[in-house]
RNA sequence: GCGGCCGUAGCUCAGUUGGUUAGAGCGCCAGAUUGUGAUUCUGGAUGUCGCCGGUUCAAUUCCGGUCGGCCGCCCCA
């Protein structure tokens, strides 16, 4: 038993959860289509390098949460812990991709981290992702956002999700108030938790975020980023911020608002929701112009997000059932051969049509009542010599006698 | 990585203040005569009581470890 338990914080998808989950992920792509994204997909591994430089070193997802292994070439390796780094390596290494930009991408697949479980968060977790690339302008903000709320919308689970944004500023503006902040909690560092003091150097701005209770009450006097954001960074919040109402997408701000990759500059973003516990960002994302640039392509900005498959799949309620099966139930060696020509010549027309391999009358109709089919075509030895098929329509229970040629518009109608 | 809770049939759970063959509901299987489901009735099987070790005459029950899940922190999707 313990030997046939899959890896800690991994999980099998069995037939009923992977339909909610090639639901959500069907609903993303069937959005993204709409707004004109294409879907691409990158490898599952990448050098170790990129993810190190791209979502930055000192990162909790690159210091301590990344499956790195050298393989029989010796070349370190990543499972990829997020998408973004990796459809940018492939932006730059693959030039046709830069002859057109805007690039609009949508993509989905498992992204590993190592962590400790807990509802909502596995170790083997599945994404679906959006990229804008080669676009500065807040009206790709704006449509990336817009986007995301629509497949919620989709999904059915907007109304329970808060959409909360913040800008992190430029490049500039961000040193300046990191140095600010740094300074000023320097000041208290007798009060800041311990988990604040290690954010200090690492990630300051987190501290505005945390839940304890001593740092709360420094925060109360903490300087705020609002502030300190230049004219260029307030201008392009501004803008993004207008774009939402005009778009009728309803957002709240959130000055606590900090996400943990390094490569993120003027908007944050994140779809949070209350109803499945601790882990409640269901999707999120930002913009991020410096990291092409950084990963040694050419100068390029990019925006986008990512959301949580399992997590959205815990908030949304059962896809649509599928369309119900006919079951053909064949008497006799005869029939039987005759039901297979039958059975195909009704799934060319679109018909879903099941034939068991074994069992008399009794057990085929069993099972034809538990996989939920619709009807039932019954073929013996009489019907064969007249041509004719048995239709037994389960919801009624009424059975009636139908040419083998007229089996397909009988179904159908 | 830190703190806490939990682990009994396929599922949801009860139970043993340590003591013969560990239970229920649902589900599953088989029957209620010849080529007809679901409903009803009758019968049946569920299981190393997560795993390893310790204490004990005796452990599923107590203790330790381990694996896994869950809750909070951390982090994030």
């Amino acid at each position: 038993m313990s030997k046939l338990q899959p890896v800690r914080g991994t999980h099998d998808l069995l037939p009923d959860e992977y339909r909610r989950f090639a639901h959500v992920v069907g609903a993303a792509r069937d959005v993204a289509r709409l707004y004109g994204y294409r879907e691409m997909a990158t490898p599952i591994f990448e050098f170790t390098e990129l993810f190190a430089r791209g979502i930055g070193e000192t990162t909790d997802v690159v210091s301590k949460e990344m499956y790195t292994f050298k393989d029989r070439g010796d070349e370190s390796l990543t499972l990829r812990p997020e998408y973004t780094a990796g459809i940018c390596r492939a932006f730059i290494f693959n030039g046709e991709l830069t002859q057109q930009l805007p690039l609009k991408v949508f993509a989905a697949g498992p992204m590993f981290r190592y962590e400790r479980p807990q509802k909502g968060r596995q170790r083997q977790f599945h994404q679906i992702d959006i990229e804008v690339l080669g676009a500065p302008e807040p009206g790709a903000d704006i449509e990336v956002i817009s986007v995301a709320a629509d497949i919620l919308d989709r999904l059915g689970i907007l109304e329970r999700c808060v959409l909360k944004i913040n800008s992190l500023g430029d490049p500039e503006c961000r040193a300046v108030y990191r140095k600010v902040l740094v300074d000023y909690y320097s000041r208290h560092l007798d009060k800041l938790s311990e988990d604040s003091r290690s954010r200090l150097q690492r990630n300051p701005l987190r501290i505005l975020d945390s839940k304890d209770e001593s740092d709360k009450a420094i925060n109360v006097g903490a300087p705020s980023f609002a502030d300190h954001l230049n004219q260029v960074s307030r201008d392009f919040f501004a803008a993004v911020q207008d774009g939402l109402t005009a778009a009728g997408i309803a957002f709240e701000l959130d000055p606590t608002l900090v996400r943990g990759l390094d490569y993120y500059t003027h908007t944050a973003f994140e779809f949070v929701t209350t109803h499945i516990g601790a882990q409640g960002t269901v999707l999120g994302g930002g913009r991020y112009d410096g990291l092409i640039a950084e990963l040694g392509g050419p100068p390029t900005a990019g925006i986008g997000w990512a959301g949580g498959i399992e997590r959205l799949m815990m908030l949304c309620n059962e896809p649509a059932a599928e369309p119900r099966p006919v079951v053909i139930a064949p008497l006799g060696a005869a029939a039987e051969a005759k039901a297979l020509g039958i059975a195909r010549a009704l799934r060319r027309q679109g018909i879903a049509v099941e034939q068991d391999y074994r069992g008399n009358m009794k057990r085929r109709l069993q099972r034809a009542n538990k996989i939920n089919a619709r009807a039932a075509i019954i073929i013996g030895d009489d019907e064969l010599a007249k041509g004719v098929a048995q239709l037994k329509d389960f919801d009624s229970g009424e059975q009636r006698e139908v040419a083998l040629d007229a089996l397909a518009s009988a179904l159908k109608g």
